[in-house]
DNA sequence: CAGTTTTATGAAATCGATTTCATTAGAGCT
DNA sequence: AGCTCTAATGAAATCGATTTCATAAAACTG
């Protein structure tokens, strides 16, 4: 391990071209008005020269802000929507000077402990936690250490949050399915053991259901699997040999659904006539794939947006409140319709 | 904009406490071998109660390198391997010690030029670019500054990199049709006016064809579209409009393929019967699709080891040299047959 | 024009951790 | 016991930029 052995230019050898002071120098990046025309020049000169930029971390040591925000998030396999609100974020922060450092916790807490604290320990002035737990450890290292946070994608009762109402947006699937009459459902919703936003999206179709007099347990379940595409073959298989009643599916996400229906098809089941499925986030292969796929639209964009400016808010010093829900909708397509008589 | 006015711990603050002085302190984290036992407690015990971390931007001044690391890509939009990418090298790179920077370039240069100065101004010890163009501007500021870096996933001529054998992979597809007698080819590849390396797999697919003794003007070329899935539907959608006498079609990806796919089956042509369709990454779609797409596979997590590989040997002061193009494998599956007579 | 206020600049302290250099105490040896 | 050598520790310099405070020069004011 040796160090960068390359020596640039210092604000010391500006000034000394330029033969001003240091502080000049320095004043002549931050405080330009403050100084003389000519000498604005002089510096300007020499520095351009010399290729000097100001070292990040040594103005940071001395002004106490990084202009880094951490952003740590569950992970992007499977969940496009995560890429393109990181992506997003980061290209918004840097509209305002920030870069952006990136972690992802693999779905482990321990790790997203970790990782923030390496975060901390590099100087973040912000966090946004894309898509995390409503219980992670990482909170009360924020707290301990005064970083503003958010928490994005899921709202977070009682904690800084910004997204979207997701069980408003499954009450909609649940509700549109028992309208078109069906009465047999099954549910594919991974991870329900170990992460709770899944399982309140699992509550609320349950909820639904008895607000409308169907049993719960008439509900087949799956939820040992994961989010991908071959997932969502696989419960389908299980479905269809183990609740043949079934006549309506929901997913989880819009991978699971396309999943779904390419199993239905290689069981000759027809899409929606013999089986509704509907999806979730409204990706692409959503209304791509043939019959294309009811499904909610969770426009990530706004999130992103309303989660970055929440952040620079609270760096300005302001304590902005987490204002109302990111609104989704409901996208009926050819996936879903009224339950064949069998 | 205030800063942070939180006060924490500093290496006096446990030194006080610990009764030793800064130094030892420093010394209890970085070398404690030095230190006597009871002392290396005392520090510990004391640091543990201050919650103390040494502040990584204050180390990085003094040893001048930060532990972070810069990633900067193209887009992880329809390129879920980048998102991999990502989430692997930062996964490893934490594994090191290393932190990582991220910023995407929305496939403009200056963006990515401008993303790489804002960070070797926060003191990025190295580099790594994703899925960049050959000619970028970023290379010289690279150099300018004495930065280690790498690109990743295109091995580029001249330049530090790891990756694939494009060309070879892009020759296997083509040879593949052309083996099954192939001759009336359609190809897909967006950006070939913007970008070098899909230029260059055109040019294999087009070479390939020509020493099989085929006029490079019988193949019928898409280019002015996206990686999508709806890209591929039209792109699909205009190959059996303007050039009917198409029995195959080279997708630059498998959303494209799925999309061609799709849009087959929303025409009534059979695939592969009618019409033979390739993609490219195995991503999982490629075997969940009906019919399974015959494409490439390139596995990313073997790119995205040796390129921390790479960078880390050269943090360390070695100067690893490229190695071999990391291996891709044709994996034919339903979606290619013998054309039909027509 | 003398006195007062601005304006422009520099010297030096500062941010927090590391590291060189010096010093002291103790161990080992004859 | 006296000498050398090592181990453990502290004082102070250092990394590079910013900022406070002081000061000199210039611009007003009546």
């Amino acid at each position: 391990m040796t160090s960068r052995q390359i020596r640039l230019a210092t604000v010391k050898d500006v000034a000394l071209l330029a033969q001003v002071s240091p502080a000049t120098v320095s004043r002549a990046f931050n405080s330009p008005a403050m100084l003389d025309e000519t000498t604005l020049g002089k510096v300007r000169a020499a520095a351009q020269k010399l290729k000097y930029q100001p070292l990040g971390i040594a103005r940071s040591l001395r002004v106490r802000r990084s202009m880094v925000v951490g952003a740590v998030i569950q992970s992007m396999e499977n969940a496009s929507y995560i890429a393109g609100m990181v992506e997003l974020s980061q290209s918004l922060l840097a509209q305002h000077g920030y870069t952006m450092l990136l972690a992802s916790s693999q779905f482990s807490d321990e790790h997203a402990v970790v990782a923030t604290r390496a975060m901390i320990r590099q100087g973040i002035d912000a966090l946004m936690l894309i898509n995390g737990q409503p219980d992670t450890g990482v909170f009360p290292l924020l707290h301990e250490f005064e970083i503003p946070y958010v928490s994005a994608w899921v709202r977070i009762p009682g904690q800084p949050s910004q997204g979207f109402d997701h069980l408003r947006a499954m009450r909609d699937v649940a509700c549109h399915l028992l309208d078109l009459g069906h009465r047999d459902l099954a549910v594919v919703i991974p991870f329900l053991k170990t992460n709770d936003p899944q399982r309140w999206r699992l509550r609320i179709i349950e909820d639904t259901l008895a607000a409308r007099g169907i049993e719960p347990n008439r509900c087949f379940l799956v939820d040992d699997c994961g989010f991908g595409v071959w997932d969502g073959r696989r419960a389908l298989a299980r479905i269809a040999e183990q609740a043949p009643r079934t006549t309506a599916v929901i997913c989880a996400n819009d991978n699971l659904a396309a999943g779904a229906i390419l199993e239905c098809h290689a069981r000759g089941l027809h899409v929606p006539g013999y089986m509704s499925i509907t999806g979730y986030n409204d990706l692409e292969i959503a209304s791509a794939l043939e019959p294309s796929i009811t499904t909610i639209r969770t426009p990530y964009e706004l999130v992103a947006r309303a989660t970055v400016d929440y952040l620079l808010a609270r760096m300005a010093g302001a304590s902005p409140s987490n204002g109302p829900a990111i609104p989704t909708e409901l996208i009926v397509r050819a996936s879903t319709a009224r339950p064949a008589i069998r």
